[in-house]
Parts: C-alpha cells; structure tokens; sequence
DNA sequence: TTGACTTATGTCAACGTTGACATCGACAGG
DNA sequence: CCTGTCGATGTCAACGTTGACATAAGTCAA
C-alpha cells in the first residue's frame, strides 16, 4: 500500500553497486558490458520491476515520442474504427504507437486533443477534420518538419496531405449505375451540414450523372440528413410528394441505416436503392444493397504511408490521395422503374 | 526547411527579456505577473509557435501523463470502437486523454503494446485481454498505485477489476426464450477458441437453459466459428445432419455475419434464430433479427469510472462489473418450430 | 617492456520544466 | 522612519535518462 516511488536507473544501479549509466547501458544493449554485471543488472530490474521512463530518455536524446496521433471525430463509427485499424497495422511495422482520440465533432475537442498530442511531442499527426474546424494553426508545426496528415476530408487553411475517398467520382458511377437501369427521377438524401466535404463532393457527382444523362436538377429530390431517423422521414417525405422519385441514392452510411428500413416499412421494396458506404448484412436483405463500397482500411494505410513518407524525409509539396471506391451490384440497384 | 529546434521556454524568455520562470508563471497561471509582462510573454509565445514540452513538465513535477491507455484486440471491431467511445467520454471530462492501441489478438504484441504505455507513464490502464494473454506482470503496477481495469474479458493471474457483460445470463435467457417458443433441438455456434471467455460463459448460459428445460446436452449441436465464412459453412453443416436444429443460437457478432446470409441463401427461414450482440439492419431482415444486446457503449463508461475511482485513492478489492444484456424480439427468435 | 588498443566501467552535464527560496522595491501602519 | 507585507521577478536544483569524455585494467604486437 505504500504507493512507493517507481524505481529509477539509479535505484537499480545502487542494489547491483553499479552506476546508474551501466545499467542503462544493459538496458539499451549500448557499449560493453560483462556477462556477470549484464545478469545482476538484470535481475535486479527483475526483483525491482523497473520500467524505463520514456519520458525522461525522449528529453534527453531530444527525440519526439515515437508515436503518431489519430483525431477522430466519433470513436463509435465502424468507419473511423477500421480506418484507425489501416494506420495502426503501417505504422506499427515502424515501431510506432498509435494514439487515438475524438473530437465528437467538434471543433473546440480537437483543438484541444490536438494541442494535448503536440504537447507530448507525437511524431506525426493524422486528423479527420471536425466539420467546420480550421488547421491554420498547424502551419508552424508542419513548417518545423511534423508530419501532418489529413483523412477522409481535406485540411481548411492548410496545405497539407490528404487522403479521401473517391467522393465524387463514387457517387456519379452509383446514381450513372440508376440511370442506366431507367431511372429518371433519382432523390438524393446526402450528409449534414450540407457544407460537410463529403457531402458537397458526392452531390457533386450526383449532379454530374444526371447532366451527363441531360437529366435536370431538381433540387425538391435533394434531402440532408446524419442520423438514422432524420434520413427515414424525409425519404418518406420525399417518397409522399406529388412526383415521386422512382430510385434513391443515399450519400452516407447513417442515412442509409434509416432509408433501408424506412422504405422497407412503407413496403417500397419497388423503389431503386444505391448507398455510399458498405454495411454489414447488406447482401443479406431483399434485394440485397447495391452500395458503392468505400475501402476504409486502405484510406488509413495511405494516411500513415504518407506520414512514413514525410518522416522519412520527404519534402515534396502536399499532395492529396484518392482511394478508389467500387460498386457492389446486389439487386437494389438493378430495379427498373415503373412503366 | 531548416527543421528548426523547437521554442523552449528559455527563448521566450531571452527574446522578452525575463527568466524562463516568469513565463512558466505566465503560462500557468502561476504566481502573480504584471499585465505588462504577461501580455509580451504571450505575444512571443504566439510569434515563436512555443508549445510546452508535457514530457518535461511531468518529469519536473514527478506526475503521470494525464493519459489512459486502452488495449482492444482489433480496432475494425465496432463493439470495441463503441466500448472506446464510452471510455472517453467518461476520462474526458477528467481533462485526461484515451490513449489507444490494438493487440491484434496476439500476447506479444499486447505485452509489447503494454509496455510501451507504461513507459509513458500513464495514469490508468484499461485492457480487453487478447487470447491466451496473462497478466501477472502488471501485478506490481497495480499494487504501485495504477488503476488496472479488464473489459470484455477477466484478466488471467491478476485479481484486478473487470467489467464485463452478463454473457452467461444472456445467452440462458436467448435459448431460453428459443425454448420457449417450443424448440427442443438448439444449435450453438460459438467463438472460437472455445476457451475464450465469453464463448465460454455463453456456452455455460446455453447448458443452463437446456438443463432448464430438460433438454439433454447434445455435443453435436455445437459449432465453433470467429470469422462470418467459417460460421456460415458450420451452420450448413449443422443444418444437413440427420436429426438438424430448428433453431441456432449464434454467440457473437462475426458469427452472425455468417449464419444470417447461410440460412438465408439456404431458403431456410423457417430455421428460428437468436444472435448475441446487436447488428446494424438487423431489425431490416425478414424476418427481423432478434438479439441478445449488449451495451458496449455502458462497459466502457462502467470501466472508465472504476479507473477514476482508483485514481480518486478506492482502494478496495477488486470487483468485477457486470452489464445487464437485453433480448430484442423481432421475429427470427419466435417462429416455432416445424411440427 | 612499452605503447597502442580494447574492454568494462564511472563521472558529469544537459534535455525543458517547475518547486523552493531569495531578492528587491513599493507601500501601509505604527 | 522603521518594520512588515505584498507584488513581481530571479536563481538554482532536481526530475530520470543518456551522450561525451575520462579512467582503469587487461591484451598484444613490436
């Protein structure tokens, strides 16, 4: 119970009659050291449970921490977990920790996360920006040779690597996919706030399928939404009106959980349906999802790929990565309008 | 380019001409500095971008990093990610930040993962044990002071907190509620290996209720699976043999992912259904998926708040946690058996 | 046998920060 | 006018570690 100070070098140099710089010499396999000191040193770190103190080694040889900091802006999302499981398995083949944290969004929590990660002297920094958050303030940092690198969305302010999904391209092939099967009057129920990245570069893609077809804008078949439920009531709203869309395509994956059940309810199996981003099960209902599958995992090796890349040394200008999206065709997609 | 030296507190201090303390005071709000002083300090910290080196300050000041640190065995693993989500939204209103890291599943990169949060001196400990993983060595850790707590899983070797599900509970009141519904052949498909923890009490709860009920074990009836392809082709199995289930109990969520499009690709869904863990559409299928749901979000929050305790100097036994589970009905799990 | 070299170890300062304590002027009360 | 107090600042050492350099004993070729 006595809550004793941990052990240092020194603690264990004095139990062996050492100095403190033999002992962490054993430790770093550093210059020579006799087999019979190597054994007592050892265990006496054994005996004591001594455990290196990194912060103290990384202010005396002047390194960073040897680890690479992760900004989320929600922990719960599948999508951000996956993409934190494409950072970790790069970096640690380097011998890097990853740290993770979130923002929930918003941008005072990331300042603040953000600041917290300099302050421990992190050795690169990915970030999936908070909606309507600034990185000006990262300038000097990136300046001073810190990798900075920016995920799913790009950095405002700040020029910087990025890696993103092909947004838009992804979008024009799924609403293209609808039109190609006969669809005229495709609703499109995208992301919240409509100024989110992701949002404006899918609708950007819608947009370009249906002028590519000479098929008008129509802005009533356009609806935002970022939960569940939002996403269900104005699919049916939309569902309600006086012209009804024939085929949705739905711009995220909270939308989509709400849009699927929401026409499975009204019994609109009939309606034509294309969502942005994979979901578990989607195969499995019926007709299975037609979805244009992002590749979360390879967005998040990117990202930390390009961060190696800067560590490594790497000055060239900030370049911005596009992972390829792909469309999954499973039956919703494929359904003909009404004649 | 010139990867500059970053600021320290001494170059503000000679470029506003004062001692390092007085902006150490400034930055602080340490002891009093006049307005005129403290608004140079300021400035310059802003021209020079200084950022406080939180590796010193704690070695000055003796303290642990104001981190707590979270090992899960995969971070694509939405049930970890929502665990996480409620770890931090606990441990940040504490100003502390979640440290995260994955072990993959395996004891050496877990201990190695361990390690290297330990070297940086954090202030609490939360580990999801990876199979096969034990844990004696935190053990003079834990009794210096740091809040050890295991979600998910026991730890092996180490009387220290733990917060888990109630598995055992929840998989007797799923077969029980199958049971209920008239079924008398009741196939398990658990995790694998089956000496992981919760395959283990899930399986116990399964035993519970057959016993229950009447029901003799029957061996044959039970199937092992942690990837949904493995699941998928057990359950066919199971469902070929001579005297087949007319109702699956699945243990997890991967497995779910496997039996849910098996029995549906097999046109068996007359075949009465009950998973451990919530899915996303789940509510979607036909017919609906019912559940045993577990509140991950509720296991971290419970495991953050027993690190808090110890920190706030509980120091009480170790105690284990339990979260309630909930059955969800929606349909799969009360169709009756053919007569 | 000596100087050159190698092996095994020690000493000391420094990394960036802050706690403890010192200093110095201004100002109030007796 | 002296003393005590307070405000504003400075000095110094220490946190735990390791790089640079020093030392001491042993080895070996000339």
């Amino acid at each position: 119970m006595a809550q004793s100070r941990r052990p240092t070098l020194a603690d264990v140099a004095s139990r062996v009659g050492v100095s403190a710089k033999t002992v962490s010499r054993v430790l770093n396999e550093d210059g020579p050291v006799s087999d019979a000191t190597r054994a007592k040193v050892l265990a006496a770190v054994d005996e004591l449970g001594f455990r290196p103190n990194l912060m103290a080694r990384n202010m005396r040889v002047g390194a960073r921490d040897s680890t690479v900091a992760l900004v989320v802006p929600e922990m719960g999302n599948p999508f951000f977990g996956t993409v934190a499981g494409g950072v970790e398995d790069v970096v640690r083949d380097r011998g890097l920790t990853l740290l993770m944290g979130s923002s929930a969004e918003d941008e005072q929590s990331e300042l603040s996360l953000i600041t917290a990660f300099l302050a421990r002297r992190i050795s690169g920094l990915l970030v999936v920006p908070a909606t309507g958050a600034h990185h000006r303030y990262l300038r000097r940092e990136r300046d001073g040779g810190l990798p900075v690198v920016f995920l799913d969305r790009p950095a405002a302010g700040l020029a910087a690597d990025a890696v993103v999904s092909e947004n838009e391209e992804g979008a024009r092939a799924g609403v293209a996919h609808l039109i190609a099967h006969g669809h005229r009057r495709v609703a499109f129920v995208g992301d919240r706030p409509a100024t989110l990245y992701t949002r404006k570069m899918r609708q950007r893609g819608y947009r370009a399928a249906l002028s590519a077809a000479g098929i008008p804008y129509d802005p009533t078949l356009v609806a935002s939404a970022h939960d569940p439920y939002t996403a269900g009531v104005a699919v049916r709203r939309l569902l309600d009106s006086p012209s009804p869309p024939t085929a949705v395509f739905c711009g995220n994956n909270f939308a989509s959980l709400g849009v699927v059940p929401a026409l499975a309810e009204a019994g609109r199996r009939d309606v034509a349906l294309v969502c942005f981003d994979d979901l578990p099960l989607a195969a499995v209902l019926e007709p299975g999802l037609t979805v244009v599958a992002q590749d979360p995992a390879a967005i998040g090796r990117a990202a930390a790929e390009r961060v190696l890349a800067r560590l490594g040394g790497d000055r060239s200008a900030a370049r911005t990565v596009m992972v390829p999206v792909r469309v999954i065709e499973r039956g919703s997609g494929e359904l003909a309008p009404p004649d």
